[in-house]
Parts: structure tokens; sequence; C-alpha cells
RNA sequence: GGAAGCUUAGCUCAGCUGGGAGAGCAUCUGCCUUACAAGCAGGCGGUCGUAGGUUCGAGCCCUACAGUUUCCACCA
């Protein structure tokens, strides 16, 4: 390494990812000896570039695709993007009004044109971005929903699906977006609360004898009453059901119905029933035999049904119903009414309930073996309190519509018969009707929601529905990552879907994390303008230091706060292994380094040495159980803490010294910086790798540190000794810089010290640690007690009283302990039932105390 | 209306099966010590939301309450 550059990742980080590239190391083989890994990447839609949470999802995914390279495991993480078909469609004719056209008038394969030129503009940039972030996906394996393999998958599955008599077409009450102009699913409607009014309408009798009032928030349904509905429980409307009614403004008349769907309570206890324009009026509708009248049109605009008001939008139509209303004197009030309205969460506008024929999935036999594969574990939800989630979802779920009235996605592989309108489900036109034998067909128009490609994701793009190698060697895959949003949108699909074509779960684990917000917990979101770019993090800060902060802090399921102090904090972490990496490289210059085995280890190495192993143990575990964000914050506390503060500054007496005493200090020096290496690397590649590639003395041969084993624990048994004895001198330093700073001495100021005798051995560590100068001849001082034995700091004038004064805080102090311990320990039920390992340790710290406090004792009384 | 999460230092959050309250940032003090002043060393700061309960022992388990966030359902 050059040992004047500093860390400038924006520099190299691109080489970087090339060398891998041209490695092709992330590449998975589809028949290999090694046990096989994979994740399929959620893909991103190609609606707009990505944003820092999927920059978080996809780091997550990256570090357990490179901990189980390291491991030895063939490793796919398969990569790809979706066609978003009902956002893309929304972006694309928000574009089209810009230029001032319609999609209608350049119509269906000028505008396929258009959508693919979009998918593979933001297809692209997507691609990039992940490059930059450091992601080893399997690039070559690259997929999009709309591309030739998914789309045989698509029509593959629907075709079975209807051939079985999943599938089937059907009127029902949909969520019809008037701007979109197509149903969305109720996973695509949003609620929010709206400022509103209620109006209080007379519906007068038909034999005249007065009237009833109705409230109602949306007077200009009206037209499509079918009925006017109470409580059968409700004594004051008892004698008037079946009584007809003049359904004001027209020529209609409706009866009085009782249904329980009527809350008594609610505004005057009356119902105005639109069969047509309201899910609840609907199954009440269908309850009484109502007629549906539709009084909305696809346009958002009011039918012929509304007489005079026909072709007048909703608002319009609401308006002018209202005052004629009034001059008719039927209307009784207008109340101002917060209610929550359903929005289209594309575009926002306010959804219609309509009445529609449309294609749905039959949910009620499918959804069965997902159910089971939580309850019996070969599915496993991360964190488990998600499992509740996905009950929930599958246990009430509807069926599925799956048709669009859009243009952007996968046609529906339906063909009708022109002559005799037979429905045939085929990849492509078919050659002859099998009832009629016609040879004409019409295909249906709409298109599939974009969640049914996405449900076949995790098979289509291994090549399903062919038997593929790819298929059989890491299907079912290991897990999925995601966030919490999507749990019911999306992966209960996939599970359902993977059971229903191929037979098995699609993954074993599903890991759920939250959410990116901004620094005030905000969502981010572009109407905020709070959103954050991760390649501009890239350019500025490096791509690892993006990584890190988003990954060290992260708890499963819960979400984090983005934060420049965050990247900030990232950036000193790495720095610093930077530097420690030049302290070790530019020790190591003309020095012919010695294996691990040869060097012989003194007590600090040991100390070291017994510190790495358990750090590599600890991280295993924590990743192997998905705690990412711990396995890393324990990592980096052991390389800022142990390896920086301490072993490197250990070193340096040793270094100073030269010989031998260098040479093995040295060699220890560069082994754990290639284990620190291996540890960190799943986490933040670019500078490891970076790191690993410059340093020629432990990396002769340019292998690439992604491609090495990750850092493994050892067998520890031997250096116990120096390992204790080191964490006493550890002890001794915290206590004397203490002491130091205690007694207002300077840290660069040396006072003389008397030792233990046990501190002879690491005199020349604890005098530069410490910055103190240790003499072994006894003096009189203050005194401080460490676990490495009584030390004395040598004062000018000895001030017996300030001296007794202080020795007897110390020994209270020790009192205290010793009686906290004393008390435990005297407790029968504390012995009895407290594990033997606490209990003993507990007695160990007393007799400790005890002993400290003697010598203390004994100093005192010698004043 | 149903469900889940959260409440710990000034701020952001850890705290794994109950066994002496932690980190980062901020703040204060001292230090240019030969990897790093984008640094080092040290300090201040918490009746772990409230009230009960279980236990030898509760931040952690149980119950109630309060505040807050999210998901689901959706009342005309």
């Amino acid at each position: 390494m050059n040992n004047k550059q500093s860390y400038n990742p924006i520099e190299w980080e691109e080489q970087i990812y090339k060398l891998w590239e041209d490695a092709n190391a992330f590449h998975a083989e589809d028949n290999s000896k090694k046990p096989p890994f994979s994740i399929i990447m959620p893909p991103p839609n190609v609606t707009s570039q990505a944003h820092i949470g999927h920059a978080m999802d996809m780091t997550f995914q990256d570090v357990l695709i490179r901990y189980k390279r390291m491991q030895g495991f063939n490793c796919l993480w398969q990569p790809g993007t979706d066609h978003a078909a009902l956002a893309t469609e929304h972006k694309l004719v928000e574009k089209l009004a810009k230029e001032g056209k319609t999609k209608e008038q350049i119509g269906r394969s000028e505008f396929d044109k258009l959508a693919w030129e979009w998918y593979d503009y933001y297809g692209d940039r997507i691609l990039k971005q992940f490059h930059r972030l450091g992601f080893s996906a399997d690039w070559q394996r690259y997929h999009f929903t709309m591309d030739e393999q998914s789309t045989k998958a698509v029509l593959t599955a629907f075709i079975n699906l209807y051939n079985k008599g999943l599938i089937y077409r059907g009127k029902r009450q949909t969520n019809w977006c008037v701007h979109c102009k197509s149903v969305i699913s109720d996973d695509e409607v949003e609620y929010a609360d709206e400022a509103g009014h209620m109006w209080h309408i007379r519906y007068p009798y038909a034999d005249g004898s007065g009237h009833i009032v109705v409230a109602t928030t949306r007077p200009e349904t009206l037209f499509g009453d079918t009925a006017v509905a109470v409580n059968p429980k409700d004594k004051r409307y008892t004698k008037i059901v079946g009584k007809m009614l003049n359904l004001p403004l027209t020529d209609r008349q409706i009866p009085i119905i009782a249904d329980d769907y009527v809350e008594k309570e609610f505004g005057t206890g009356m119902v105005k029933i639109t069969p047509a324009h309201d899910p609840n009026d609907y199954e009440v509708g269908k309850r009484h035999n109502l007629e549906v009248l539709t009084v909305i049109n696809k346009e958002g605009k009011l039918t012929e049904i509304a007489g005079k008001f026909a072709g007048l939008d909703l608002l319009e139509g609401r308006k002018q119903a209202v005052e004629e209303l009034d001059k008719l004197g039927l209307l009784e009030k207008v109340e101002p009414y917060k209610h929550n309205v359903g929005h289209c969460a594309r575009c926002h506008t306010a959804i219609e309930p309509m009445i529609t024929e449309q294609w749905f999935v039959a949910m009620k036999e499918l959804v069965k073996p997902a159910i089971n594969a939580v309850k019996t574990g070969e599915l496993q939800i991360h964190p488990k309190r998600f499992e509740n989630n996905y009950f929930r979802w599958l246990e009430n779920i509807q069926d599925w519509c799956i048709s669009r009235q859009i243009w952007t996605g996968h046609r529906i592989p339906i063909y009708y018969c022109d002559k005799c309108g037979h429905a045939v489900a085929e990849r492509q036109t078919p050659k002859e009707c099998p009832k009629c034998h016609s040879t004409s067909f019409t295909q249906d128009p709409d298109v599939l929601d974009t969640w049914f490609s996405s449900s076949l994701w995790p098979f289509s793009t291994l090549g399903w529905p062919e038997q593929t190698q790819t298929l059989k060697q890491f299907y079912p895959t290991d897990c999925l990552v995601t966030a919490y949003d999507i749990l019911t949108q999306w992966l209960t699909k996939m599970v359902y879907m993977g059971y229903e074509c191929v037979g098995k779960t699609p993954f074993k684990h599903a890991l759920i994390h939250g959410l990116v917000r901004d620094e005030k917990g905000r969502k981010m979101s572009k109407s905020l303008g709070n959103g954050v770019d991760p390649l501009e993090i890239c350019e500025k800060y490096g791509a690892d230091c993006l990584r890190l902060a988003l990954i060290k802090d992260m708890s499963m399921g819960m979400d984090t706060r983005y934060s420049d102090t965050k990247i900030d904090t990232s950036r000193g972490f790495i720095n610093k292994l930077w530097n420690a990496s030049k302290f070790v490289s530019m020790h190591s210059e003309g020095l012919e380094l010695l294996p691990i085995e040869k060097v012989k280890l003194q007590a600090k190495d040991e100390w070291l040495l017994t510190k790495l192993s358990n750090i590599a143990k600890n991280a295993q575990t924590n990743i192997d159980n998905f705690e990412l964000g711990v396995a890393l914050s324990n990592i980096c506390s052991f390389v800022l803490d142990d390896f920086c503060d301490y072993y490197v500054e250990f070193s340096k007496p040793s270094i100073f010294a030269g010989g031998d005493a260098k040479r093995n200090t040295v060699s220890v020096l560069n082994y754990a910086l290639v284990e620190i290496l291996k540890l960190l690397h799943p986490f933040i590649p670019y500078v490891t790798e970076y790191i690993y590639q410059n340093s020629k003395q432990i990396n002769a041969n340019g292998q690439l540190l992604m491609l090495l084993p990750y850092a493994q624990p050892h067998s520890i048994s031997k250096l116990v000794a120096g390992f204790k004895s080191t964490e006493n001198v550890i002890d001794a330093i915290k206590a004397l810089r203490a002491l130091k700073v205690e007694n207002n001495i300077a840290l660069n100021v040396k006072p003389k010290i008397v030792a233990p005798q046990d501190a002879k051995p690491f005199e020349d560590i604890i005098n530069k640690l410490a910055t103190v100068e240790l003499v072994f001849d006894e003096q009189d001082g203050k005194v401080i007690m460490t676990n490495l034995g009584k030390f004395t700091l040598v004062a000018e004038k000895v001030d017996r009283a300030e001296l007794e004064k202080q020795l007897r805080e110390q020994i209270s102090k020790l009192e205290f302990e010793i009686k906290r311990s004393s008390g435990m320990l005297s407790n029968p039920n504390f012995v009895a039932k407290a594990p033997e390992k606490l209990v003993a340790a507990e007695k160990q710290k007393l007799e400790d105390n005890k002993n400290k406090k003697a010598e203390l004792e004994q100093k005192l009384s010698a004043l």
C-alpha cells in the first residue's frame, strides 16, 4: 500500500468492481459440487430510479450472498426488474399528456414501443446504481418481468389455472379509477380522511303521506338508488318497511327494505341503497334482489340514468342535483362531514366503486398450502411476529382481480371466437374454435395485474415452466428479503403461486425489514422532497460508507432513519480501518512475514487472537440468525477498541525494538488485518478488497478477498493465560489514565508510578499507553488497586492527611461492593436457585475485593 | 372497529433464553503521542412511559392505563 495515500474511495471503487466482474466472481454455476445458496432479488419497479430503501434492501442481500459465498456456497443472487404495469402506464400517459397526446391517438403498438423505451431507460439506470453500490448479483442472469422467459411463465401459469377452473370471469363490485380508466385491486386503494358534507335528503312516500329523510355523502348517486334500507330492529321504522317512495329527480319508485347492515345510530338510521356504486349496497342489493343501475360511467360522468344531468362530471352533477333538490324543497339540511375516501395508489384520484366484468383468481383453495407452509415451518418468517399479518391476510382473502383495462403489461391470453363467442386460453391465437370451428378470434383487450408476473418471479427467473437445471439447483431459494410493506401484497402471492406451480415453497426464510425514513422519522417521498439518491451518496462518500450507515444500526423489522451523522460515523470508521492498514503495511516493508503458526506469541498476541476468534464466532452466529446489524456493530467495536486502540498501541514497543520482536508482532498484525478484512468484506466490500489487493506481502498472487474463506474461530485453549494477563494490563492502564486525570496531570506528562512485580513484563506497554514511568521500588503516594495489583502515584510532596482520606475513600468503595456480594451470597434463595456459574462468579468477586481491601488497609496502617 | 410495534442519556437507537444499565452523535476537560486532529485520552448525563403483579432477583415475563406509529377493515 502507498503509505501516504488517504482514504478516497471515489478514485478506485469502480476499478474494484471491474476486478470482480472480470473474474466472473458473481456468477453462479448450474452444476456445482458446492452446496447451493440462492436469493431472488425483489425486482424494483422501472417507474423511476432506485431509492435509498432499495439500497438498504439490496445491501442486506448482498451481505448474505457475499458471506455465504466466502463460506464456500455456490451462490446465486438472481437479479431483475419489474414492469409495474399500472404505475408505468400512469407515467407514460402523463408524459404523453405533456406533449398534448393521448395513448388512444398513438395506438396500442406505438404505445408499446414507448413502454419498452421506458423500461430500458430506467432498467439501465437501476442496474447502474446497483453496480455502483457494489452488489454481487449474477448479472448474466438478469431478467425482466416482461421478457420472453417471464412472459412464457405468465402464460403457462394463466392457462394452467384457467384450465383448472381457478381463473374465471365475473361481474363484481370493483374499484374503478376514472383517471387510469382501469379497475385496481383492493391493495391499490389508499384511504385518507377528507372533509366533505352530509346531505340530508327528503324522499316522499309514493302515497303522498309525507316523507322520510336519508343522509348521504354522495347525492349524485341518488339516480341509481333502488331502495332505502332501515335496520329490522329499529322500532322507529318497523311500520314503514315495504312502503314505496318516490325517488326525487326521477319518476321511479323504490321500496323501503329492512337489512341488518344498517346501523340504527348512524345518521337518520335510513340508508339509500345504490348497488352499482357501493360495495355494501351491492351486497344488500343481492340479498333483496334489487336492480343494479349504473349512474357513473367509466369516464367518471353521470349516465343517462341521471336524466337531464347525464354527461356531467360527478362534482358538477352533484352540485346541480343538490340545487335542484333544494329548489324542490327536498333538501332538509347540509352538515360538514369528515369521511374516509379511497384513492388510487398511483394517481391519487378518488376511486369509484363500480360493477364491472373482470377476471379473477379463485383463492380459497390456492392459499391453503401457503398457510400450511408457515404453520409447519417449511417457510419461516423473521421476525416471527409478522406471521400474524401473513395469516390474517391469507385467512380472509378475497378472490384476486387480475385484469386491468390498460395497455402496459401481459395481455390476457384469452381469445374469443368471433362467431360463437367461445373463450379459449392459448399462448397464441388459436387456429380453430373447438366449438364452431371458426378461425377468427379476438383477444381479450385487458392486461394482467403486474403482481401476477411478480408472483411467479422466484421460479420464472429460474426457467420454469421448463424443468431446468437452474431450477433444480436453486429452488426453493434460501431467503427472500423485503420490507414489511409488501408482505401481504407480494410475499404471500409468491408463496401460493410457488406451491401451485412448482409444488414447493419459493423460499425457506423470509426476512422482513423496516423502511428507511428521513432524519425526522418521516417517510421519504417526492412530495416532501426528503428523498435521498443513493448514487449521490456513493459519489460523495463511497458506496461502502452508505452500506455501513444503512446496515449498522439496523434491527430486523424496525424502521431506521437515514441521517448525515450516520454517514459521518461510517466514514470515520472506514477511515480508521484505512489508517490501521496503512500502519500495518508501513511497518511490514522489507520484512519477511511469518505464518501465524510460526510466530512466538507474547501475551498481547494471545489476547488479540482470542478476541479475534471470539468475534469470528460471534459474527457467524449473528449473520446465520440474520442479525446483520448486530454482527456488524460487534465487528466494528472489535476493530476500533481491541485492534486499533489496544493491539496497535501494544505492538509499537516491539516494532520500535526491531529484530525478532518486530518480526513476530508485525506478522501477527498482518494476520489479524486479513481476518478483519474478511470479517468486514460482506458489509464494506470495496475498501476491504482494495486494501487486500494493495497488500503485496500478504497477497502476492493477487487473489480476490471476496473469494477467500470467511474468518473462522479457532481453538483458543492454549491462549488463556496471555489473554487473562493482558486483560489485567488493560484494566491497569485505564485506572492509571483515570488517576492522572483525577490528579490534574496532563496526558503528555509522565508521572512516576510504583508498580507491582506482575507489571514488570508489560512495563513498556503500560508506560506507552498510560503515559507514565513505572518504577518498582516502594515509595509513598496515592494508591490504586487494579486487577494487575497495587499502583502508587509517587507524590512530590506527601500530604499524609490527603493520602489517608483518599485511601479511606477507596476502601469504602470496596466495602460497598463486599457488602453487596456477601448480601447476595447470604441469601439462601440466591445460592439455591441462581445458576451455579453466577454464584461462583459472585464468590470470586467477593474474594478479590476482600484481598484488595486488605492490601489497602495494610497501606493505611503503614502511614 | 380489529391487530401489531414502539416508549431506555439532550438527540438517534442497541440491550440476544430475566442475573450489577450500553453505543454513536451532542456537550465539557486535557493532549499535534512517530496509522489516523476527519485524531487520542478522560468526564458529565438514565427512579429503562405510569401503576400493579410473578420471582431470591424485572429494562426484559404477566395485567391495566397513557402517549405514539403502522397494518387491516371501513359506516351511508
